[in-house]
DNA sequence: TCCTTATTGATAACGAGTATCAATATAGTT
DNA sequence: AACTATATTGATACTCGTTATCAATAAGGA
């Protein structure tokens, strides 16, 4: 079974680009973060373990991540966070306006609706993002 | 039956703040567009019926006519775009990654599993996003 | 080891959106 | 209609997240 770090060597293998001690360590601090990871927290993290690393170089291995399939950009509030996406299970977000408290979730019924969907107008469907914003039941207290 | 000048008259005399020609011209070029509106596009056409309205008064006119539902703002390929809201149907959108069309669906289907999901984490549901990203059948030929 | 070329960090530059501010316009009151 | 408190305006300086530039350095195949 192959992890990350090989999937985003063989990407960069591809790509005619390299393997450097900062791509790795910039993959290993995101690997260990759990949720939606603002691009500043990262830096800190990064900062901790290396002041060198240069934070143009963070954007773009964090673009690359992207573009390998390991990251999914999000923007959350006008904000933008990354997630692992690598063997995750693939889910949605319920998201509470008042605390800006996140839930993942899945529906299996909505996803075959989407692809009706897709097959009614001619596409191929590649991806999603489905965000439901509400009031969680803390707020609402 | 109330107009969008209604609404956002009656929003206004409700907030304290006042109704002027700029907004006034906000208003009007931005009901004549269609679809997903960037504010770059609006500025254009507001220009060609008065140069001397400033960029500024753009943005703050579009954030009022969002914060009194009259207009939705999207991020799509991290551009941000307005579009009508009022009186018009719900809708989501299907996006070709391609060539950048988007299609508006609307599913009852999803809505309700949305609305399950949302009880079953204790959420009230306010408002949702969902965009399906693909390919269209022109872009896969 | 050599050599081509990708990568790096520092930093300048960019651009969308916002804050500032003095001049002006609105709308309720007299 | 004139008065007045205050919201609004346009110009513009500024912020801040992100990207481009570039000379020095490092990767990795031969």
């Amino acid at each position: 079974m192959f992890d990350e770090f090989d999937v985003f060597k063989d990407f960069l293998k591809h790509h005619e680009l390299r393997w450097t001690p900062q791509r790795k360590l910039v993959l290993e601090v995101f690997l260990q973060q759990e949720g939606h990871i603002p691009i500043e927290d990262l830096h800190e993290k990064i900062q901790e373990q290396d002041t060198t690393i240069g934070i143009a170089t963070l954007y773009r291995t964090m673009k690359l991540l992207v573009d390998s399939g390991l990251a999914d950009l999000h923007t959350f509030n006008e904000k933008t966070t990354y997630e692992r996406l690598y063997q995750v299970k693939h889910h949605d977000h319920l998201i509470c306006k008042v605390c800006g408290r996140t839930v993942e979730f899945e529906h299996p019924l909505i996803e075959r609706y989407q692809l009706e969907v897709c097959e009614r107008h001619g596409f191929t469907l590649k991806s999603h993002k489905m965000e439901l914003f509400g009031t969680c039941k803390e707020c609402q207290k």
